[in-house]
DNA sequence: CAAATGATAGACAGGATGGTCTACTTCTGT
DNA sequence: ACAGAAGTAGACCATCCTGTCTATCATTTG
């Protein structure tokens, strides 16, 4: 992937997810990256195509984050325990690849979206239920309304923690 | 309040809910109306002016149905019963005042707006806060941890039903 | 009746947007 | 060294955006 590609992505995941994809021009991502408009259209058909390559490397940064995260656990218990820390974490902005919480990327931008199947929104879903698959991987034996119960737990933690300003939510969510 | 202000309301409300508040214009929802720009702009100062108002008014139509469908309940597990029939009914449609579902209203505003100390955004987590501390009152004598848990799983509900287009979360969720 | 109020239609301004295009420069591989 | 590829700067286009303003019409109220 030439480097220009790969500084377009990485600039424009960072304005998106910082200030919404409405809210960000293609110029304001050209200014900032400092590339040329003409090299940007070279690399990517449309706003579209970038916003999609955005999420496609967000997805990948995620899931290997996450997965790092979930790895070696024992029990089901320590699993959780192990998910919930690394919320608390990405939420404190103690992880330094996921940038500066704001919440979940791909929830945010297909709220942005209302036509439900855009690609946009498409790979919004597609994340969601890779994230899902990859809790059920690491729970092993465990049912999958467990499963289940786990993912909407740890999505409500990640959306509360943005529409709320709210960065000790796993701390309350923990206490018995 | 003037019938034509109230009319503005609740056009901007269906196609900004619908569509998300970056996607509509303001033309968009005079011509949907009917309503000429001078008489927007002699009650409303402003686009953002607009937003607030449909805000602010969702956020008692919402409040005002969930209290409506929390009422009577002789026991907490009855309680989470009823919460979860009513977040079923809602992603299925099946609630006439909110409209077909397209998620939170108010996780998708805050998600279009980067600016965490905007009105917006303010807007967004004062009603968040508004269903925690009616889910509190509702639930008698239980402690913080299960009001928090019962919310937050609620919003996990709330945004994979949307994200994941998944209208079956709620039967899942609740398999044990 | 007359005055005031509220609504309408739509032109208009000023700026931003996504996207195309040209002319020029720099880098790279053989 | 030289050809072709890749990048740059930015003018330009058509369209859309919010918001202002004028001129006209309808309704109500004193």
């Amino acid at each position: 992937m030439s480097t220009k590609k790969q500084q377009l992505i990485d600039c424009a995941m960072g304005l998106f997810y910082q200030h919404g994809i409405h809210a960000i021009g293609i110029n304001e991502i050209l200014k900032s990256s400092g590339i040329a408009k003409k090299t940007l259209y070279n690399h990517f058909e449309s706003k579209e195509a970038l916003v999609l390559a955005t999420l496609e490397q967000r997805h990948h940064l995620f899931i290997s984050w996450l997965s790092r995260c979930l790895e070696n656990a024992q029990t089901n218990e320590q699993l959780a325990e192990q998910l919930f820390s690394a919320l608390d974490q990405w939420i404190n902005n103690k992880v330094e690849v996921l940038g500066e919480f704001r919440g979940c990327y791909f929830i945010n931008t297909a709220a942005e979206f209302g036509e439900l199947s855009s690609p946009i929104n498409q790979l919004c879903q597609r994340h969601k239920l890779a994230v899902k698959a990859l809790l059920k991987q690491a729970l092993n034996d465990a049912d999958d309304a467990a499963v289940e119960r786990l993912f909407l737990l740890s999505e409500g933690i990640i959306s509360t923690a943005y529409t709320c300003h709210d960065t000790d939510v796993v701390k309350r969510a923990l206490k018995n």
